[in-house]
Parts: C-alpha cells; sequence; structure tokens
DNA sequence: GTGAGTGCAAACGATTTGCACGGTG
DNA sequence: CACCGTGCAAATCGTTTGCACTCAC
C-alpha cells in the first residue's frame, strides 16, 4: 500500500498494527466521494487483497469507526454505510430513488446546541440522516398522478 | 379484535381487507408507547393469533407503512422499528445505552423548511433520528476516564 | 518470536419469496 | 365464490463467531 497516512502513526503508537487490509480499506474509503456499504467495500478491495474476506472488512470498518477515522451513516432500509471522517456533514436521502445530497453541518449546528441543552445529550455531529423526495421523484409521481385521474 | 379502528373503512372502500392479523398490529403499535421492532411485534401478536408468521408481520407493516397508518424509523446499528402514526416526532437514541427521547417536529420546524428550499426535496416529517450519548452515559464514561488516568 | 489480525467456514438473525390454501368481502 | 392475504417452508442476505494460521512489529 503505497498511500500515505501520516494520521495512523498514533495507532502504531498504541500497539496496533497497519496492514495491507487496514491501509486498502481506508485508501479506498478516502479516495471514494461518497459512502460505501461493507459489500460495496469487499467488492472493490478483494480483487486487490488476495484472500480478502467479508469477515474482515466488517472488523476493519469497526476498528477505523473505533478509531475515528471513518464515519458511520445510516441509510434507507436500514442498512449501515460507511466514509471517510473528513469533514462533518449529514446526509439527505430521497426514498424513491436513493439519491443523496449531503447537509453542512454548520446548517444544523444551531439545531444541535438546542437540543442538546433540552435533552443534555452529547449528540454526533455526524450521523444524522434525513429522508424525502427529491425534486425529480416529485414531479414523477404529480406526472402519475395526472395520469390516474383520467 | 374488539377494537374500533374508524381510519380503516377507507381502507376497506380501497378493495383491502381488514384481516385479523392486520388489526391485531395496528392494535398492538396503537397500545405501546415506544416503537417495536418486527420481531417484537411477532412475539406479542404470535400468542393471540394462532399460526401467525414473521413473514406475515413484515408484509402486514410494509402495507401499513404504505397506508400511513404505522411510522418507521430508524434505530441504531441499522435496525428498524414501527409506531403507530399519532404525531409528528422525531428521536434521539443514545449509542451507548439504547436509550432513546422523543424530539417534538416543531424545534425542526424551520430546519425542514431551509433544508427544503436549499435542496428542492420534500423532506418526511418523520423519519429523522438523532444519535449521541445520554447524560448518564456521559457520567458514566467521565469517571471510567478517571479511573483509567490513575 | 509473539500476539494482533486474518482467512476460512460455519452459524446466526433478520428479511424475502413461491406456492397452495383459507377467509374476507 | 373470487381473489386478496396468509401460512408454511425454503431461500436469501447481511453480519458475526471460533479456531488455527500468519505476518507486522
Amino acid at each position: 500500500m503505497e498511500t500515505q497516512f501520516p494520521e495512523l502513526s498514533y495507532l502504531r503508537e498504541q500497539g496496533h498494527r497497519l496492514t495491507p487490509q487496514r491501509l486498502a480499506i481506508l485508501d479506498l474509503l478516502k479516495k471514494s466521494t461518497g459512502h460505501l456499504t461493507p459489500t460495496e467495500i469487499f467488492r472493490q478491495v478483494a480483487p486487490v487483497i488476495p484472500g480478502m474476506t467479508e469477515a474482515t472488512v466488517y472488523r476493519t470498518l469497526d476498528f477505523l469507526v473505533g478509531h475515528n477515522l471513518v464515519l458511520v451513516a445510516h441509510l434507507g432500509k436500514g442498512q449501515l454505510a460507511y466514509e471517510y471522517a473528513e469533514y462533518e456533514h449529514h446526509h439527505l436521502i430521497c426514498t424513491r430513488c436513493g439519491d443523496m445530497k449531503e447537509i453542512d453541518h454548520e446548517q444544523l449546528k444551531d439545531l444541535y446546541e438546542q437540543l442538546s441543552q433540552d435533552t443534555g445529550y452529547q449528540i454526533d455531529s455526524i450521523h444524522t440522516t434525513f429522508f424525502g423526495l427529491c425534486p425529480e421523484c416529485l414531479k414523477t409521481i404529480s406526472i402519475e398522478k395526472e395520469n390516474a385521474d383520467e
């Protein structure tokens, strides 16, 4: 694995090992724009790392999440997705076509503070997913309705 | 099934059937305060309806959600939970102990409008789950840290 | 050399599906 | 009495686990 990961040096100091499997998965997530599910990650990493297993993908993701190098996001239908922990943002997902938009954390800052005050919770700055219908699907649906009314 | 469901009359008009299975599940969700997972629902309804299957629970829940009688909520670890569609609210879940707080939709109204304007999406008024750490777990964690520092 | 991390295979839980039957409307 | 919805059983999918081996340190 050629790619540099300066942020990993402290892992080694803690007695953890930088295996090709861990580096490959982190490398993939770093290069990918959106999130990836464990299965997608497996399919993309398996050709590169001979013998790679789905079990290893899950264990590696747990490890990376536990060390705050990777973020978990909830997608529709109870699936989990992972992405490189670059900057704080949220997701808005279309429940019909699966389209996804990123929401900057700046927009939720006030709400988070208010919720924190009201509940005493320390709310994760990542990890919030909104669901709805994208403009395209809204259009499609209204057309379908018109046709049904005839 | 004795309970009255006036809101169901329109279902019958649309050609759907009010089977004891559907009524039992809706009845259970109506009586329950929080949300229930499909498995929990199965366990509670099975004794009442002889021959009840998990498959039926899933099919029934899909049906009820599709007709807006029941809401889906995302819990931690990619699990889905269902609850009676009584009023609009959201959830804040502790990722450590699973504790849950309800968030009134009133608090998110402004944000929703803003997000809608920015993205063109029609955002689900239900369906948003926040994750964080509850006050109790925050306390526990800080105590553990102190002990570790000694 | 040693043990953390992996591969392999099996187990597991949640969810989905095909098909024939039964009960609602 | 038609056909929607169900029961049953099997298949499928995603995820987890035990154990022996290996490779990063």
